[in-house]
DNA sequence: GCCAACCCATACGTTTTCGGTATGCCAATG
DNA sequence: CATTGGCATACCGAAAACGTATGGGTTGGC
């Protein structure tokens, strides 16, 4: 079964005369009656009735022409509809996320998304770095805001902007009366530390940094979130050292500051696998870049 | 937009492979290659995801192939469809009767259809003569049950039996004492009568009978049907000739006698446009004969 | 009552498209 | 490093579709 026939069928049908169709459809009188009788030939049965005024749908002909129309209908909205989850306009769009952005990009990223791509369904997880990775691997999140990127061969990834180290104390620690605290005088001093750089790339930036001013933390604990790292500190365990962002939905009785003679700041990016929707990431992209303008 | 390569899309998509897709639609390899990219130029964008082993569809993809699958199945059904309907094993088939043969063939035809033709939807119409043959003409009804047939050049007949002609009276008439009633003794008597020949052709029959007996009867009135025509004979306004199968339903107090020396008889005919329905209309037909076989 | 107009069907030559074979390219595998 | 598996490309022959020209049947007007 074609469905050109079925489209040429269809037109004869609604103009009711071969030739009128004909001309509708932009093709000589002579192919289109051959088509239309190599479809009734198919069938095994007339669809028309010839008259002398045209052409008329016998019963079996107007047995076809619904299912044709819809048929025809279906096919270009499959057309349409690949098209338009190749444009980004439609489809499913996951986002894995991790617990510090939360906070400081979700209320700018969702309204702006759902103005982007309005016809798309979006979905949030909040996700560890290694599941991450993981879910944009197996396509279950399509793409995932990282701090900093993941590297990996399949895996794409665009720096969308960065974070200063900060550190993060009791509100009654000797350090928060300093309105920016000199790395010497960390020396000592207990961390509260994110699992080692190989589960969670963040915390290497923190050990680069203390490394270079060769400064010694005794990690006193090391937490899953940068969360439960804040509840370690307000209970007075040690210290941390967090990207800025953390501020946004710290407890109170926390209070940050920057890092003297550091400018050490780690970056946030955009990650998604090579081969991905192309346009929906790339406006997943522009969405994401202006929420984290005004960070 | 052409069903083939929808088809091969679709073949493509479920074996996960060009190759074995082409194996599964009996073709080669390259042909069904070049088909699938031409779709996807012919979409704007890429179905597929090629990986070294085998091919994955894209989110496009899956947004074209439910719909493709829906649209091959529904063009499939419409071809099956027309092909039902051209067999007489769909369809409608509306039929125009007339109210003396309602008793004597209903109760045998219907059962008969619904076995025949059990996918088809009937629809029963009790008509007069003038109203069969219009509507058959417009196509609101299938096939008429005529008697006599309808003489027209776009119709069709056929007979499937005939009626005597018997004549219908009191059971107080003197005349009900005789097996058989002699034309002659008809000379005179009163008579109810159809609708003259223009209008109801049944009329010519008996027209034709008493001229050849030369018999005059006044004629005291003339009704629409004959079931009016009983209802006056009943109330000794005079005497009806009419087809044999009138007994059937015919009220109590009437008596029908044969008329002797007449084998004067009516044809049962079934009466449809040449360009009906071929199919369900000779289905029809069989059934018709059985149930006027035994009337 | 004949001629013109209308509409569908047929015939034939041309062009487009499709399918098959041969082959190349790339990646994964042993 | 060679082999295997899978898709893509190139080229050729075959089939299908389209256009032009034309025939045939019916309707309607002069």
């Amino acid at each position: 079964m074609d469905l050109r026939r079925l489209r040429y069928f269809v037109a004869v049908a609604e103009a009711r005369s071969i030739g009128k169709a004909a001309e509708r459809l932009r093709m000589a009188q002579p192919p289109l009656s051959v088509q239309i009788r190599k479809l009734e030939a198919e069938i095994g049965a007339p669809l028309f009735r010839r008259g002398t005024r045209g052409m008329d749908l016998t019963e079996a002909g107007q047995a076809l022409l619904t299912r044709a129309s819809e048929a025809m209908a279906l096919a270009a909205d499959g057309v349409e509809a690949a098209r338009a989850v190749a444009a980004g306009k439609r489809g499913r769009l996951s986002v894995g996320y991790m617990f510090v952005l939360a906070n400081a990009m979700l209320p700018r990223l969702i309204p702006e998304l759902r103005r982007s791509v309005p016809g798309v369904d979006l979905e949030f997880a909040e996700l560890s770095a290694s599941t991450r990775e993981a879910r944009l691997l197996d396509r279950s999140v399509t793409v995932a805001l990282c701090m900093p990127a993941i590297n990996h061969p399949e895996i794409q990834v665009a720096r969308i902007g960065s974070q200063p180290l900060m550190l993060a104390m009791p509100i009654r620690s000797p350090l928060a009366r300093l309105a920016a605290v000199p790395m010497a005088r960390l020396q000592g001093r207990p961390l509260i530390a994110l699992p080692p750089p190989e589960q969670d790339p963040a915390s290497s930036a923190v050990a680069a940094l203390l490394r270079r001013h060769q400064v010694v933390m005794p990690v006193v604990s090391r937490v899953e979130t940068v969360h439960s790292a804040m509840s370690l500190v307000l209970a007075g365990e040690g210290l941390a050292i967090v990207p800025a962002c953390a501020r946004l939905g710290a407890p109170r009785g926390i209070v940050f500051r920057p890092l003297r003679d550091a400018a050490d700041s780690i970056d946030i990016a955009v990650c998604w696998r090579r081969d991905s929707q192309s346009a929906l990431i790339s406006r997943f992209l522009k969405c994401a870049e202006k929420a984290v303008a005004r960070l």
